[in-house]
DNA sequence: GCTACAGATGTAACCGGTTACAAGAACGGA
DNA sequence: TCCGTTCTTGTAACCGGTTACATCTGTAGC
C-alpha cells in the first residue's frame, strides 16, 4: 500500500499538501495539484480508509441494521435483494459502502450487552465504527430501539416504520393508497362483500393497508362489515387460516384483499381446499408483488411496491442528511396495481 | 464516546495497560485487570474500531463482493437472504461485521478505476479498509478478478466457484451428486429418455450439474443422447425456450432435469403451452429449491441446496483462515432431493 | 547481601491520515 | 520602497488505539 508520505516525498511536498489535493483541491496551486495528482495516479495511491475515518471521525460506511425477528424465525423480507441492490448502487456512487451490522441474537453469546434489546450499547457500536449513517430495516420488534438510534444524532433512515429525530427520516410505500386502489378495483368489478386479511398488529404498513382498505370501501360506497376483517401476520399460514375463517361466515365474501402476497397465496390455497374456484367464486388481491405472485395459479393480482426505489430513496435521504445535516421529509413511494388473473373480470350479479 | 485514556486516568494506569487488558489479559496482574475491567464496564468503554484497525492493520470487517452481472440485469441470487443470514450470524459470533463493497457498474461513474474489470484497483480498496477477509459471490463474469483477490494474500472464500490461493478456498454444493441423484430418481420412475437443460457455459455449478446428469444416466444404465441436452442460462426464459426445443425433437423426452428451478419453471410453462400435462406427460426436476418451487403447480421436485449452510460454511472457513492463516479444504455441501409433484409416480410402460 | 530473572507497568514510537495555525512568497497600491 | 493582502505551503498537534522496549519491583538462589 502506498501512503501519502511516499507521494509527498516523490513530489517534494509535505503530506499536508497531498491531503489537501484530495480534500480541498481549491487551496492548492494548480501546478502542485497536477503534479501530486499525476504521481498519485502513477503510484496508485488512495487514502487509507481507517486512518481517514479516525482522523475525520467519520467513515465512508453506512451501517445497516437488519434484525430478524427471533419470534418469527421464518420471516423473510419480501424484497431484500432489490433493496440491497438499490442501496448499494446509490451509496457507492457517492463513495459509501454498506456495513451489515451484527444484531441481537447473532451476537448475544459473545457480546451479551449488544442487542437491540439494549440499544444504548448498540448505538455505541455504531459510534465506534464512525459510521456516516444508518439504514434501519423494520423487523417488527425494534420500534423502541429505532427511536434510540434516531435520537443518537446519527443520520438515520428507516424503512417502513415512521422515524422522527433531528437527523432521521423514513421511506415507505403508499400503503394506504395502494390498498384503497385494490379495494376500488374489486368494487369496480362488482364485488360488494370485500373482506381483508390484515397484517400484524403494531406494524405500520399493515395498519396503513387496513386504513386503505377502509378508505377504499368508503370511496366505493360500500359499508364496513366487521366480520369481514380478520387479522393475520403477513405469513402464508395466517392467510390460509384467515381465509378459512372468512369462508365459514354465514354471508361469506366474494373477494378478499390480503395485506401481503404471502397471505394472498395462503388465501388461494384455502379457497382451493374449500372447493372454490379463483377467480370465479372468489377474487383475491395481494400486496407486495413478490416473485411468486406471477407464478401461482391463478397469477395473483397485487399491489406492487417500488422495490429498487426503496433502496435508492433511502440512500438519497441518507446522503442528503450526511451532507446537509437537515432531515428531509419522509418519502412515500407510489404503488402500482398489477392486474393478473386472480380477480377475473366483471362480476355477473 | 469514552476513550481508553479516560479509563486509564480513572484507574491510575497508563493507556497501554488498558489496551493490554483487552488484548493480552494474561500479561496484566489480576488486581489491575479487574479494576480496569470494572471501570471500563461502568464507563461503557470499548475500543474505537477505526483506531484499532489503523493500529493493527486489520479491521473487524469481512468484505463481501457481490456484483450483479450487468449483461444479465434481471439476475438474482437464488438464496441471497439465507446466505446473508448465515454469514452474518456466524461472523458476528466472532465479532466480525460484513461490509458490502461497492462494485463495478455501481462505482463506474465516480471511481472509474474501481471495477471488477480492474481487479488491481479493487484489491487496493479492500486493503485500504484493512479488511480481515473477503467473501466472493459468483456472478458469472468475474472469474479472473476473483483470482486476483485470491492472490492478494487476503483470506478469501468464494461461493460456487473454485478458488485457489495461499489463503483462499471455496464453498459449493455437491452439484454433480445432486444432479445424478435427480436423474437416478427419474430413471427409477421408469423414464428412459431424460433430457437436461444446462446452465450457462463457464459457470462451475452448471458444469458440475451437467456432469452429474451424465453420471446419473450412466449409473442408471441409460445412453447419452446428444439431442436431449440443450443449453440454457439459469433464467426462466431459457428454460421455456429449451423445453420447447426438446419437445420438437422427433423422439421427445419423457422427463427433463433443469439445472435451475427458474428454468424448471420455464419448462413447466412450455409444457403447459404445448398442451402437455405435468407430470403425466412430462416429468420435471429442478435444482436449488427456491421458494417458488413449492408454489408452482404442480409443485416442483427439485434438488435442494443447504442455503444457510453456505453462509455458515463460508464464515467458518474465513474465520479459520483469519486466525490460522492456513487455507482449509474446499467445502462441498450435501444436497437433498425434495420430491414433490412434478415427477409423478411410477411410469407405466 | 548480592545477582539473576520473571513479572508488571510505563514510555514513546507508530499506524496514516486531517487540519489549525504559522510562515513565507508574491503582488498591488501608496 | 514599504506595507498590507492574498495565496500557497509547511509544521505540528491530533484522532485513539497497539506494542516494542525500557524500567522498576520483588523474589529466589547462592
Amino acid at each position: 500500500m502506498v501512503t501519502a508520505r511516499e507521494v509527498a516525498q516523490l513530489c517534494g511536498v509535505s503530506v499536508a499538501t497531498v491531503s489537501r489535493v484530495f480534500n480541498r483541491p481549491a487551496t492548492v496551486s494548480v501546478t502542485t495539484r497536477e503534479r501530486v495528482e499525476r504521481v498519485a495516479r502513477e503510484l496508485d495511491f488512495s487514502p487509507n480508509e481507517s486512518a481517514r475515518a479516525l482522523s475525520r471521525q467519520q467513515s465512508a460506511m453506512v451501517g445497516m441494521v437488519w434484525d430478524t425477528d427471533h419470534r418469527r424465525p421464518g420471516w423473510r423480507h419480501p424484497f431484500l435483494q432489490d433493496l440491497l441492490l438499490g442501496l448499494k448502487s446509490a451509496l457507492s456512487s457517492h463513495g459509501y459502502h454498506l456495513l451489515l451490522l451484527a444484531t441481537s441474537d447473532d451476537a448475544r453469546d459473545r457480546h451479551p450487552g449488544v442487542s437491540l434489546a439494549d440499544p444504548i450499547a448498540y448505538v455505541g457500536m455504531t459510534r465506534r465504527h464512525h459510521l456516516a449513517g444508518l439504514v434501519l430495516i423494520d423487523s417488527g420488534t425494534d420500534a423502541e430501539a429505532f427511536t434510540a438510534f434516531a435520537q443518537s444524532g446519527l443520520p438515520c433512515v428507516a424503512l417502513d416504520v415512521a422515524l422522527a429525530g433531528p437527523r432521521a427520516t423514513y421511506v415507505t410505500s403508499d400503503n394506504a393508497g395502494g390498498a384503497a386502489e385494490a379495494v376500488r378495483h374489486l368494487a369496480s368489478l362488482g364485488h360488494r362483500r370485500i373482506a381483508t386479511i390484515t397484517g400484524p398488529r403494531g406494524n405500520a404498513p399493515a395498519a396503513a393497508r387496513t386504513e386503505g382498505y377502509l378508505r377504499g370501501l368508503a370511496e366505493a360506497g360500500l359499508p364496513v362489515r366487521e366480520d369481514l376483517v380478520v387479522s393475520g401476520d403477513f405469513y402464508r399460514e395466517s392467510g390460509f387460516v384467515g381465509m378459512r375463517r372468512l369462508l365459514a361466515r354465514k354471508d361469506p365474501p366474494t373477494a378478499v384483499f390480503a395485506a401481503s402476497d404471502e397471505m394472498a397465496v395462503g388465501a388461494l390455497l384455502a379457497a382451493r381446499a374449500a372447493g372454490l374456484q379463483v377467480p370465479a367464486d372468489l377474487a383475491v388481491v395481494g400486496f407486495d408483488d413478490i416473485e411468486v405472485a406471477s407464478l401461482v395459479d391463478p397469477a395473483l393480482t397485487t399491489v406492487a411496491q417500488d422495490k429498487p426505489g426503496f433502496g435508492t430513496a433511502a440512500a438519497g435521504a441518507l446522503l442528503a442528511m450526511i451532507e446537509n445535516s437537515a432531515a428531509p421529509e419522509p418519502v412515500q413511494l407510489p404503488t402500482k396495481l398489477v392486474v393478473r388473473d386472480s380477480c377475473g373480470g366483471q362480476r355477473r350479479r
